[in-house]
RNA sequence: GGAGAGGUGGCUGAGUGGUCGAAAGCAGCGGUUUGCUAAACCGUCGUAGGGGCUUAAACCUCUACCGGGGGUUCGAAUCCCCCCCUCUCCGCCA
């Protein structure tokens, strides 16, 4: 969400940075709307203002022991009047906030332009591709080899797009859970948090999900309870309608939870094995910085989610999408990309993005400076610290023996007591 | 799920139909006093959205907001209905 005022004053550099994001905001429709909109909330706080000055001098003449029955007669037709400039100014009101909330966030300056994923620049690179003298296997044939991953069964229990895990691989699962959270809370400066997996409408709101991508969502019938698609939505919102002491900011949070995405319309993509799935498992990074430091956080918080990578020895790139490919709610995002032998390619396996100010207007997050009247809106950063499931992936691909086995990456043995993971054990 | 009590500004808390955007206190901010600190005293002190003025801010003015949504009324923090949340007791339950 954008600021009203800044928007009206700095329209036109804002459509241009908007227009390299391929969004073609329709600025037209915003002026005009905004004109009409304005139009109608002055006709009706006028009748407003009439309709309380009448009402007042009734109050007055009638301790007086006068007859007001005529001027109360009048005043209830103004307020019909009143209250169908309401309805109009209601329904405005509705349209244009829609169309504001529409708008995509502003790309940050250092965000190179560029129409998709091909004009990613990739800004930092860790390890080499395995090289292996046998044929390497993908989790999806290795996972049920070793009796650790169950697709068919999940099918039966759920659906496609479901796992169960067995033995050591749901062990293996646990353990990078305890892993990144540990690795995030004693050496990165983070906060655990253990938030609701269910959120309602305004949480979802306030972090950008709704109104425009219910689609994406699981929601509970009869209620207005969602299942989070990530833990970005309860952990950001954990300051929603507050000011945060500026003393404690920048406050960093993570958080492990169950992700559930409904996934429609990705119906080619990723159908084998566990790189899609509609729930999934993640360790969620969270800040809130004021305003002039988020971009250096930005840089530590993407340095922690690959902090995680390089201590488990996985190879990855970094790249920093370009303005046309960036989420709706960004304005600078770096991809964290794993190697998997599986895609003989790199895959998504986090994703930092700063949104600034947008979620937090939505949200209504803001800080004091003391000494300051007004209150501030605070900057919301995030990024997976990482995604569970695809460094299982990465590890039972990357990690895999001729023999079919899975040796267990050291900083991992502690967590889960074996060094290798063998079939059936 | 059943019974009861509540939800008011940053906080505590008064307010049961008009003079209430809301007493009082605390905190905050500005000042006076003071060797410093503390204290005392004076003043100020909600948010959002329109309009005016302005380069802008300040300022002036209007409107809305007392958990959320409806209703009654000339007029609602106050009366009525629905919902949400908190607390106490009971039931059920991991």
């Amino acid at each position: 969400m954008h600021d009203l005022a800044f928007f009206r004053a700095n329209f036109d550099s804002i459509a241009a940075r908007l227009a390299t994001r391929g969004a073609s905001a329709n600025l037209e429709q915003f002026r005009e709307l905004d004109q009409r909109r304005r139009a109608a909330i002055a006709e009706s706080e006028g009748l407003k203002a009439r309709r309380n000055a009448e009402t007042a001098e009734i109050g007055k003449l009638r301790r007086q022991g006068a007859d007001t029955t005529a001027r109360q007669q009048q005043v209830r037709e103004l307020a019909g009047q009143i209250a169908a400039l309401d309805e109009q100014v209601k329904a405005l009101d509705e349209s244009f906030r829609e169309l504001l909330a529409g708008i995509p966030n502003v790309p940050h300056r250092s965000v190179p332009e560029g129409r998709g994923e091909e004009d990613n620049a990739e800004v930092r690179r860790f390890g080499e591709p395995p090289r292996f003298d046998f044929e390497p296997k993908a989790h999806w044939d290795l996972g049920p080899e070793l009796g650790i991953l169950d697709l068919e069964r999940a099918a039966k229990l759920t659906g496609a797009r479901f796992a169960v895990y067995w033995g050591m691989g749901a062990k293996l699962e646990r353990a990078l859970i305890n892993f990144m959270l540990d690795v995030h809370t004693r050496e990165h400066g983070y906060t655990e948090v253990l938030p609701p997996f269910l959120v309602n409408s305004a949480s979802l709101f306030g972090t950008g999900q709704l109104p425009k991508f219910a689609e994406d969502l699981f929601h509970c019938e009869g209620t207005d309870f969602w299942l989070i698609p990530t833990a970005e939505v309860p952990v950001t919102n954990l300051y929603r309608d507050e000011a945060i002491d500026a003393a404690r900011l920048p406050v960093s949070l993570c958080a492990y939870t169950p992700c559930f995405r409904s996934e429609a319309g990705s119906y080619g993509r990723d159908v084998r094995g566990i790189i899609r799935q509609h729930q999934f498992q993640k360790v969620e990074l969270v800040k809130f910085t004021p305003p002039e430091q988020s971009y250096d956080e930005l840089e530590k918080l993407t340095a922690d989610a690959e902090d995680i990578l390089r201590r488990l020895g996985l190879p990855f790139r970094t790249v920093v999408l370009c303005t046309g490919d960036m989420g709706f709610s960004a304005a600078k995002t770096y991809d964290i990309e794993v190697w998997l032998p599986g895609q003989n390619g790199y895959k998504e396996i986090s994703s930092c993005s700063n949104f600034e100010a947008f979620q937090a207007r939505r949200a209504n997050i803001r800080f004091r400076q003391p000494g300051q009247k007004k209150a501030e809106f605070v900057h919301t950063l995030n990024g997976s610290g990482l995604a569970v499931g695809r460094t299982w992936v990465a590890i039972i691909e990357n990690c895999q023996q001729k023999d079919g086995s899975v040796v267990i990456p050291e900083a991992l043995r502690p967590y889960m007591n074996a060094e290798v993971i063998r079939p059936d054990c």
